[in-house]
DNA sequence: CTTCTAACA
DNA sequence: TGTTAGTA
């Protein structure tokens, strides 16, 4: 499921498209990129290129803003999200413990019995 | 014609 | 945020 990524954060559309996608002024989107809530891409005439992500991200700004939360509180919770992603790539990237190789044969252990398992397993503990 | 940056009767 | 000027 990672060409599905890959076209979404492809940015081929021109600021005009998302005007229309987001119902959003040119202003309005290119004043958000200042604040660095989006970072399009810039082709070779310089002309703003968004991705798929780039309008879900502009929509998502735009009802956080109809929420009553403004630009600095919006910052926030990109910076607070893209924490998360870091931490979870280490946590990811952290060597297994004895303990998670315990709960490992624990999980398979009891999928022994019912075929059905609902929640994935979950290696990385604490 | 569309988009860009900078600026404000 | 809107709008406008002068470009690319």
């Amino acid at each position: 499921m990672k060409e599905k990524e890959l076209r979404r954060s492809l940015a081929v559309l021109p600021i005009g498209t998302v005007m229309k996608l987001t119902n959003l002024s040119a202003r309005q989107i290119r004043y958000y990129e200042e604040q660095g809530l989006i970072i399009p891409d810039r082709n070779a005439g310089n002309r703003r290129m968004f991705s798929l992500n780039d309008v879900d991200r502009l929509l998502e700004i735009k009802d956080y803003l109809t929420e009553g939360i403004n630009m600095a509180g919006i910052k926030e919770i990109y910076e607070q999200q893209k924490q998360r992603a870091e931490q979870k790539e280490a946590d990811l990237a952290r060597p297994l413990t004895d303990n998670d190789v315990r709960r490992i044969l624990h999980d398979e252990f009891l999928n022994l019995g019912g075929l059905e398992s609902k929640p994935g397993p979950h290696y990385p503990t604490h």
